[in-house]
DNA sequence: GCCGTTTTCGGCCCGACTGTTTTCAGTCG
């Protein structure tokens, strides 16, 4: 296939939008402006469409909801000419320096308006002198408490201003500690972690938590003596914030037990959700809080007690929590036309094993293949890496010798169909590291990328899509090779990427480890949109404890809105050998 | 700026906490 370069992707359109809301909240001093709400919606319309935006005609555009004329227009600028002349100005009227005020915790719009425009102030450096000259206070509304705070949020600032953003790797392992101690206390009846979270974004601006309670006012004193709270940010009578020792910031509310359906929505999110949530309750004459869902007229509460009453008392479907985004989920919810999402129980394979033979594996070969079949699995790939990676690889002696180790294996696992496979380097050239003759005698072979993660788009592209041309290459791993928080992934062409492995009938894997999430959520929303495409759901376990990871895995690929059908490690074993085998022979 | 089974104008989700106020604006989620 040749590679064609690409336009301008969705998400930097999008990227564009979003900026532009944010500099025109700055302007309407609020972030609750229309215009930049507008702006804002229109940046989440232009990311999740599943076509190219920038190849559309102007006329399909504009009929995009949340697309209008105005916001057409300027994108087509963006594209024509590389740029925005509204944007172009409001950047010259609030410089970055300027901006980063409002990242203080407590300066939101309007604040950072009147230090400028009072106090001249054009940056935190700025900021910073104007109290310690005890300026601010005598600004209206301000006072000396304000100062103070200021002068702290300006302190973590660069620790963990609003902006940052955890990996939910580190996030979840806190969100668990949390709430393992507000389930531990006597006055709580039900606890559940909620934002981003437990829509499994892949990280995480705050851990927030739901409790029910009938003694909020105990939980609240119990939250701000919890075990790694450093310091507390707010604590009122139903809703603390603290931060912890790791300078990640936690909401606790509090709600009564009738109330922990309603709250437990109402924390879960998005914002976006929400809203389409409550729209929705308007117009049916309902009014929805994080109490409850009521009759405006009689005040008669509908439902509150369990998320589930809750939707259903709005005409949906139970929407599952990794797809809470308001991209168009509540309006299937309504038509009982959800995705029907992969779940942990349907996984009846993994194909992306590692055992000590491989470098960098931890546990025994013999104890992976037990571990495995321990876990009910039905058929397991043994993905050693090749050899092309130098240290962890193993040489065509190492791979014969497991072969035979492995004949062994089965004779003791029989229910487990086990393939003797491996994982490939893909090369900066798209090649791999053994010859069709080698190749040949694997019976599963995924590929993946671990080095050169700074090519252009145009070189990692025809890279992924070499390897998955390769007839003897059955799934690509951890697609882009980012580690979240860390390293981005590799820039890839992913419509093109899609198009090659539908064309071929090679997989994708979604790889389970916390760290990587690979393929990310989105671009799996994206490539379910291109029909034949298939994937595998794998842990890439070096471990036998990591196994466990699946549920990392599936609960990525359910925000991706992948659905079993396409999941061939669903497949029972002899659907899925015969998939296999048809897939060989098409190459 | 977007949108329309009341509407091309007048709406646009809802509430807690803080710090400053005597009834509320700003911020945040």
């Amino acid at each position: 296939m040749r590679y064609r370069g690409s336009v301008l992707s969705n998400r930097r359109i999008a990227a564009y939008l979003q900026e532009l809301a944010e500099l025109v909240a700055l302007e309407e001093g609020s972030a609750q402006a229309f215009r930049a709400r507008a702006y804002e919606k229109a940046a989440g319309a232009v990311r999740d469409h599943p076509a190219a935006v920038a190849e559309l005609p102007l006329a399909d555009l504009q009929a995009i909801p949340g697309l209008g004329k105005a916001t057409v227009t300027k994108m087509r600028q963006l594209i024509d000419t590389g740029s925005i002349d509204q944007l172009d100005r409001l950047r010259s009227l609030f410089p970055p320096d300027f901006i980063e005020l409002t990242r203080i915790p407590g300066v939101g719009p309007k604040t950072a308006l009147m230090l400028r425009d009072r106090l001249g102030v054009g940056n935190v450096d700025d900021l910073r002198a104007a109290i310690a000259a005890e300026q601010v206070r005598e600004l209206p509304g301000m006072g000396a408490r304000s100062e103070e705070k200021m002068s702290r949020g300006i302190e973590r600032l660069g620790l963990h201003g609003k902006a940052r953003r955890t990996p939910i790797i580190q996030a979840l392992p806190v969100a668990r500690e949390c709430a393992a101690y507000l389930a531990g206390l006597d006055e709580v009846t039900e606890v559940q972690v909620c934002g981003s979270l437990r829509r499994f974004s892949d990280t995480i601006g705050d851990v927030d938590i739901v409790v029910s309670s009938e003694l909020p006012a105990a939980v609240m004193a119990a939250v701000v003596a919890m075990p790694g709270a450093a310091e507390v940010i707010a604590s009122g009578g139903t809703k603390t914030s603290v931060l912890t020792d790791r300078g990640l910031q936690v909401d606790v509310r509090v709600v009564a037990p009738a109330q922990f359906g309603a709250a437990s929505v109402y924390f879960t999110g998005s914002k976006q959700h929400n809203i389409e949530l409550r729209q929705r309750a308007m117009a049916a004459g309902l009014l929805l809080n994080e109490y409850g869902l009521e009759d405006v007229e009689s005040g008669e509460v509908v439902a509150a007690a369990t998320e589930e009453g809750v939707y259903q008392a709005l005409g949906l479907a139970y929407v599952p929590p990794e797809i809470r985004e308001g991209v168009g989920e509540v309006a299937l919810a309504a038509e009982d036309r959800l995705p029907h999402l992969v779940g942990v129980d349907d996984i009846r394979g993994d194909l992306h094993v590692h055992s000590a033979w491989s470098g960098d594996g931890r546990s025994p070969l013999a104890e992976m293949i037990a571990a495995a079949a321990d876990r009910g699995l039905e058929y397991v790939g043994i993905t050693e890496h090749g050899e092309d990676l130098a240290i962890n690889g193993l040489s065509r002696q190492q791979i014969a010798a497991e072969r035979e180790s492995l004949d062994e294996l089965r004779l003791l696992h029989p229910d487990l169909t086990i393939l003797h496979g491996a994982e490939l380097n893909i090369a900066a050239d798209g090649g791999v590291d053994y010859d069709d003759e080698v190749l040949s005698r694997f019976e599963w072979c995924v590929a993946s990328v671990h080095s050169q993660f700074d090519l252009t788009q145009a070189q990692q592209t025809m890279r992924v899509i070499r390897a998955i041309e390769n007839p003897w290459i059955d799934a690509i791993g951890h697609l882009t090779g980012r580690r979240i928080g860390k390293r981005p992934g590799i820039d890839l062409d992913f419509a093109a990427v899609f198009a090659a492995a539908a064309d071929t009938g090679t997989a994708l894997e979604i790889n389970s480890h916390l760290d990587r999430l690979d393929v990310p959520a989105p671009a799996l929303r994206q490539a379910m949109q291109v029909p034949g495409l298939r994937f595998t759901i794998s842990t890439d376990s070096h471990h036998v404890r990591e196994f466990g990871n699946i549920v990392w895995g599936v609960a990525n690929a359910r925000r991706g809105w992948v659905e079993t059908d396409r999941v061939v490690n669903t497949l029972p074993k002899k659907a899925f050998l015969a998939w296999l085998k048809s897939r060989r022979s098409r190459s």
